[in-house]
DNA sequence: GTCTATAAAGAGATAGAC
DNA sequence: GTCTATCTCTTTATAGAC
């Protein structure tokens, strides 16, 4: 009833991505209706579909670019320098990156069940891309001398997983500031791969 | 169809929670009905009602079972020594019974959203007992100052999520066995918090 | 203890008016 | 581009027969 009708084809879309991706961390994809998307936006549930073709579509835009920005981003701060260097590069941007878009990076490992077989595909290429950006790191510290990882596939899943638990418990208003947060895991994870 | 009438009330109990716990998952709390429980277990829909009063509490066994079972088995293993010890053997120990359980493990960290107020509180109290016991060893390692752990606490759950992360990736029919696994993390483990 | 049947509500998606 | 209305299906949970 908020509105009637009229033409808003330019900022309804991004408000729809925008109340997917709110609705589906805090309840789930599943447990998200499209009539509740609606809601938020302020529009009628038929009105979405001018927006998306589906539910399934809405989640798989909201996984796919998020993974495409974080690659991105990476891609594009990162300089190629010694492997100590880039890996408290890689720990500081991880953190960092993470911390800004809680919601899309608790979709983003909760919701790989609900997407159907071919975009879980296409997400699990993407993570495996990041995660190997990593283990490259390793690799190139241990030739280097200045790693030693026995497995640095496992290494880099281990330190990603440790990394991204940040976002489970880190908020903005708490008693650590981010930058203490970097400090204190780059510290740990410096000395998790040391030689 | 698969069954006439009958009575069967101490094992369609526990084939009720195995189906929800296989069920849940897999797919999901919230996008798994009660008919594909009942579906699993070979009775109708309205037989659950026997044995939970809702799908609610369905959940909230499954992960205070689960949780429960996780703090008596460390509480039943754990043999007080010094802080280097007890953080092998509380690393072992994590890995080893969080390998056993990747159906439990799975739901009692992605489900969080789907308990009401209530259980969230109990689950939620449970979770940070356990990553106390780790924390606690920590503490002592660094009073011994045999760690250098500038937040315990932190370091802990930066543990805690490194150890678990094992669950995403392992398999039983893998390169790697669980004891190499062990190993491997172990050695990360200790030098994350080395002094 | 399980069945069938059903109540009451809500789901995803579409059609056609405006 | 959005609305209203609706189709069709599924959901959780309950009632009463056996």
């Amino acid at each position: 009833m908020a509105r009637t009708q009229g033409s808003h084809s330019d900022i309804t879309g991004p408000k729809v991505r925008e109340a997917a991706l709110r609705l589906f961390a805090r309840h789930g994809y599943a447990a998200v209706s499209m009539r509740q998307i609606a809601g938020e936006v302020g529009v009628q549930a038929g009105a979405l579909y001018n927006y998306t073709p589906d539910k399934q579509s809405l989640l798989m835009d909201l996984m796919k670019g998020h993974m495409d920005e974080l690659i991105a981003a990476w891609e594009h701060q990162s300089s190629a320098r010694d492997p100590m260097a880039a890996l408290e590069q890689f720990t500081r941007f991880h953190i960092r990156f993470h911390s800004k878009r809680p919601e899309a990076v608790f979709i983003s490992y909760m919701e790989l069940r609900n997407l159907n077989p071919e975009n879980f595909i296409v997400i699990e290429a993407l993570r495996r891309t990041y995660e190997d950006v990593l283990a490259d790191i390793l690799r190139a510290g241990v030739n280097k001398g200045e790693f030693s990882v026995p497995e640095p596939k496992v290494a880099a899943m281990a330190v990603i997983a440790m990394l991204t638990g940040v976002n489970t418990w880190y908020r903005d208003e708490g008693r650590l500031s981010l930058a203490q947060v970097e400090e204190i895991y780059w510290g740990m994870v410096r000395k998790t791969v040391a030689a």
